[in-house]
Parts: structure tokens; sequence; C-alpha cells
DNA sequence: AGTGAGACTGTATAAAAATATACCTATTGC
DNA sequence: GCAATAGGTATATTTTTATACAGTCTCACT
């Protein structure tokens, strides 16, 4: 069982996640779709990668013949994901606060991971610092507008609400105190992390 | 759910073992290969019996795309109540919205049930109209100053943070355009239905 | 400066799987 | 007797999937 690095532990968290939701493993081009790949040669390799590190298992020539390996499967519930370092990706061992007995089914659609709000900047919308936000990651689904989204613009992680206009992005906090953030895409680098589908709050100041 | 043509449970049976088996579900000519089926056709049509009959779920255009829909499915998770009558008890059948799949012990003291929120009167502690709360019920559980609780004061259910200075009750809303509701103990009737332990938004205004 | 791993893009192609259509044969219940 | 239904054969056609091959780009080593 070697050793995975950042992306490839993102890649079998997705994979883990996306098989606790519909029990279906998923497709290269399922693959290719969240991660927005350009070809499914892209996951296919990276599942040659995990496969032969020994975290997953392929039966070749059967659709979705992928399997994970005795020992990771107990991984009941979604990762709880907490501060996020600027430029590592998201779902990286390292971030991870734990792990939660939560169903992904529960959010429509499925959720992938649970987020740690940090701050304020949405209250207005009934989001509080120390929540906990189920999100779904996958590349395929455009943000609509108004929707909340988990973004990085420049590598800092954020949630905000989205609004598009061409290349022009607005990220929209729910709170006076703070401004909106535009983004240029032509300029700026940002990549959506999820669309926010549900919310958790536990503990804390209830 | 209708009923089943011994053939047709057989093969059900034989499906969930499969998926038991190696956590696949069978493709159309893996079925007909079980049962010797001359024609991957037997294997399609059955599918669609079951299907239209309610035991299975059928993903059209997806290898593999079957889903067993749990007939005999155990009541897990907790109970979600929603509008509830004035002077009716909290968890009589009428009231239940539903059942969903969340682990009580996800909650610190784990959660009896949820409730639906009607109305912004606790806007500012993030708890907004159409949000669920999970809520312990016990009535060995004193409510602490400040903490949020589901009261029952003269019939009407309602949420508000708990403030009691003797035999007199103030239930306080989060909310300036709410005003505090003030309870004499001796001579308005109040009952306390639980304490507020948890907070689940789901679809809806995101 | 050269090398190799990692993370891809882009293009194909064959195999696997889903699905449509046509037709056949027993029962079962009027 | 006859329609409706369950269970089946046989043969396409279309979509999905898996997978091969040839590159690009970047970054960490040495």
């Amino acid at each position: 069982m070697d050793e995975l690095t950042p992306r490839q532990s993102e890649i079998l968290a997705w994979i883990r996640a996306r098989m606790a939701e519909d029990s279906l493993p998923p497709t290269r081009a399922e693959l290719m779709r969240a991660f927005a790949f350009r070809s499914p040669n892209a996951a296919e390799s990276h599942l040659r990668v995990l496969a032969r590190k020994g975290h997953i298992l392929l039966q070749s020539g059967t659709a979705r013949g992928i399997r994970l390996c005795a020992g990771e499967e107990e991984e009941i519930g979604l990762p709880l994901i907490g501060r996020v370092a600027a430029g590592q990706p998201m779902l990286a061992e390292e971030f991870r606060e734990g792990q939660l007995p939560v169903d992904p089914k529960l959010f429509s659609p499925g959720a992938d991971y649970l987020l740690r709000v940090q701050g304020m900047s949405m209250r207005d919308a009934g989001i509080l610092d120390g929540d906990i936000l189920a999100v779904r990651h996958d590349a395929s689904l455009t943000p609509q507008d108004g929707q909340m989204v988990v973004v990085r613009v420049n590598g800092e992680v954020t949630v905000k609400r989205w609004k598009r206009d061409g290349n022009q992005v607005w990220l929209l906090p729910e709170n006076p105190d703070f401004s909106p953030i535009s983004v240029d895409l032509q300029r700026d680098s940002l990549t959506i992390e999820g669309v926010v589908v549900g919310l958790l709050r536990i503990g804390g100041k209830l």
C-alpha cells in the first residue's frame, strides 16, 4: 500500500464518496467529468496508479470494474475537511478533521465531502462560523447564478454565492461587512471545488 | 410493491446475492449466463418487470445501472416532524413528514427527532425558515439559560432560547422583529418538548 | 542541463452493455 | 374460444466503457 500523491488521494477520496453514495463504482467518463479532465485517459491512468499502489482493484474488461481493497471500504460517512492550506488539494489527508457518519444520499445531489466553515461572510444566509457544509464535487456541475459554491481563487478556498457574467465572475458574500470578490476568468485562477448541497451544525453555539 | 412470480423472485434473489457478494450489479449478459437464457432480452424483460413492480430501479443507459430499492427496509434514521397542530402530541403519525437517514449519534447528546422550523424568529442564530432541527427529548434534561429549546406554550409549539428566573421563564427570539415571550410557570401551561442539539439544512435555499 | 515521474490532452478503437423490435408459446381468467 | 399475461427466442442497433498509443508540460532531482 504505497503512498499517494495529493492528487491521487483526492481522486481516491472521490471514488470512495461516490461508491458510498450509490454503490456503483464510477466509469472513466464519470471520473473525467467530476474532475474536468478533457480525456478519459487521465482517469484511466490515475486508476492504474491507484491499482498499482494497491488501493483499488481493477477488473479488466468489465464496466465499472473498480473495487476498493480491504481496509479501505469500512470508511462510512463523509470526510470532514478543516482548514485547507492555500494551493493544496481539498481532499488531501492532511486537512481531514475526521469522518462523520452522514449519509451522502441525505442531500441531493449527493454530497462528496464536508467542509468546516471559517468566518462570518455568509452570516445572512444562515451560515455561521464553525458550521459544516455538505459539498458536491463535480466539475460537470456548472454553478447557477445565486447558487452557493466552494471555490478556490488564487489558491485560497472560500464559500460564496456565485454570479457569472461572461468572463466576469462575482463571488458574493451574504454579510454587508464583506465585499464581493470580482474574478476575471482570463486573468485569475479560479477552481470550483464544489457546490453546497447542505448544512450541518452540531455542538457549539446552538 | 407488487407480488412476484416464483421465477421473478428467484431472479431478484440472485441479483441480491450477486450484489452482496461483489458489490457490482450484474449486467444483462451476466444474468443471461446465470440462468442459461438464450438471449439477453430474457434478462432485460425480467429486469423491467422487477422495476415495474418496484423491487429494483433501473438507470437507463448506464452499464450495470441496477439498484435495489430496499423493500422491507428497516426504519433507520430519525422521524422528521412538520407542522404540529396545537395541543396534539409531537410525535403523532399525522405530523410526520418523513424519515431521514440521520445517525442520532451524530449529535451530542443524541437526537430523538427532527423538527422542521417555521418562521424567522431565530434568524440571527442562523436558523432559517424550513431548516431542520435535531431535537433531544428528555424530560430529565433541564434547559440551561441560553440554550435553545422546543417548547409548547398553551398548546403552541415554538423554538426559542430559554431563560429562567424563578417562576418566570423568558422565551427569547433571535430576531429584533419578534418579541420575547413571558411565561409564568404558575399561570401558563409550558411543556418542554426537547432541547436543540443540531441543525440540518438540505435542498431549498442554500 | 538532463532525466524521470506525475498529471495530464487528444485521438482512436474494440469490447461490453443497454435497448429496440419481431415473433413464439404456454397459461390463466373470463 | 379468446384476449391478456408471463416467459421466452432471436436479431439488430446504439451507447457506454475500457483501453491503447502518441504527445505536452511541469517540477523535483542529480
